[in-house]
DNA sequence: TGCCATGATTACTA
DNA sequence: TAGTAATCATGGCA
């Protein structure tokens, strides 16, 4: 477009001056009446540079006159020529450019997420990611996930709508750039294949300001999305009543030790279904939670001490072991859930109940029926200040600093070398 | 709506 | 770095 008024202004020194370059049909017009009709073309020149100086309609008039010249048609084999000789240097421009992938990649995502293509629902995907990451317990998230389809719609809505105002504008500014050209092919030689590239290059530029769109939305949509996410990650949510049943049970019936190994947390976690950061947390609120108020704990233990103490003699009775994570530093095997205090199996209860139960050979979970039961039986007689002679049970678990001892484990505590009838090292205090 | 329960966060400690 | 203690924020219930 801007080597226009150039092109021009070298027609105008060739046609005026009668350089060697005038082509034939305008140096045949010499003789008698040459200098008469090089004025002419140089009036027509100069109109036409002077053109859009001039107002609209005086433009117009100019024009049509121009076109109704009888110079017109030399003046256009003239400039037919020079656009042969130029036509060469932009040919190299109308190749075919490959979709630009940062594009695709707007699109491809766009789709995904619902917004462009056929609406589907969209943040259904990040809904389900985010139940699933928020450990199951997302089942009640339609109030978010309605807010989130809410704005992913209005973000959509834009979307299309200022994906419509730009195809109109693009259409509106390419058929006028057509017209104009058209307009001026009239009077200068335009091809067709001409107009094409004017038309694609009109796109490009259309293009670029519609990746720019693209890439607003997308924005938007990423950014509504961490939000909905991270606000669902965040927001505190009780846990099922079985995840509580399986932490509860755990923490009483490891009463004297409430600290899971890792292996064990990772364990509850997923029989939880919550991350072992939460099982974390959780053990951290009960431990302080518990210790701060153990009178209100009393009841809960009492019930899990009685829940432990049924499944333990169902187990026992079947010869099977109880399915519990292990403790930490537990003389089991890593990460295996039974026998991990392998350090009891020959425990007298004995002492629990004044009944002698010399021999029986119990599992882990019988050690953990032990704590438990040893606590209630403490709770009923004392606590922290029950670390007497008389005290049937010394708790393992709260020492009297208020906190659970430092090291001693459950298979620690005892030996497993100790045969039946010995005592859990702690019952002789 | 207030209260309690509870999961999460933060500062601190050993 | 795991655990403690304090605290915050939210859910659930009467």
């Amino acid at each position: 477009m801007d080597e226009q008024p150039r092109l021009m202004h070298s027609h105008t020194g060739v046609g005026m001056a009668g350089h060697p370059g005038l082509p034939q049909h305008l140096e045949g017009t010499g003789g008698a009446d040459g200098d008469g009709r090089k004025q002419d073309i140089g009036d027509i020149l100069q109109q036409i540079m002077t053109i859009t100086d001039q107002s609209l309609d005086e433009a117009q008039a100019r024009k049509h006159a121009l076109n109704c010249h009888r110079m017109k048609p030399a003046l256009f084999n003239v400039l037919c020529e020079i656009k042969e000789k130029t036509v060469l240097s932009i040919r190299g421009a109308q190749e075919e450019e490959p979709p630009d992938p940062q594009l695709m990649r707007l699109d491809n995502m766009l789709l995904a997420e619902g917004v462009s293509g056929p609406e589907k629902g969209g943040g259904s995907a990040a809904a389900a990611a985010a139940a699933a990451a928020s450990g199951g317990v997302g089942a009640d998230n339609s109030a978010e996930h309605s807010d989130y389809r809410a704005k992913l719609s209005q973000i959509r809505q834009i979307y299309h709508t200022e994906l419509e105002k730009y195809e109109q504008a693009c259409n509106e500014f390419t058929t006028h750039v057509m017209n104009l050209l058209r307009e001026q092919s009239r009077t200068r030689p335009i091809s067709p294949k001409e107009i094409e590239r004017m038309v694609s290059i009109i796109h490009r530029k259309f293009s670029s300001i519609q990746m720019q769109l693209k890439q607003s939305t997308c924005e938007a949509v990423m950014i509504l999305r961490s939000r909905f996410l991270d606000a669902l990650m965040r927001k505190r949510r009780n846990f099922n009543k079985q995840a509580t049943e399986i932490l509860n049970e755990y923490f009483y019936s490891h009463l004297s030790n409430p600290y899971p190994s890792e292996e064990a947390k990772e364990e509850l976690a997923k029989k939880c279904a919550i991350t072992v950061a939460q099982v974390s947390n959780w053990f951290g609120n009960k431990r302080i939670r518990y210790k701060k108020n153990i009178g209100k704990f009393q009841e809960e233990a009492n019930m899990y001490a009685a829940r432990t103490a049924v499944n333990a003699a169902n187990a026992s009775s079947h010869g099977s072991q109880a399915n519990s994570p292990s403790t930490p530093n537990s003389a089991g095997s890593a990460g295996s859930f039974n026998m991990s205090n392998s350090g009891d199996l020959f425990m007298s209860v004995q002492s629990l109940n004044g009944d002698s139960y010399q021999g029986a050979q119990v599992g882990a979970n019988v050690q953990s029926q032990v704590d438990t039961l040893r606590h209630v039986i403490s709770q009923t007689g004392g606590y922290s200040e029950g670390l007497t002679a008389n005290q049937m049970y010394s708790p393992q678990g709260i020492n009297a600093n208020g906190g659970w001892p430092d090291a001693p484990t459950p298979s620690s505590v005892t030996s497993p070398t100790e045969g039946p009838g010995s005592v859990h090292s702690d019952t002789s205090n």
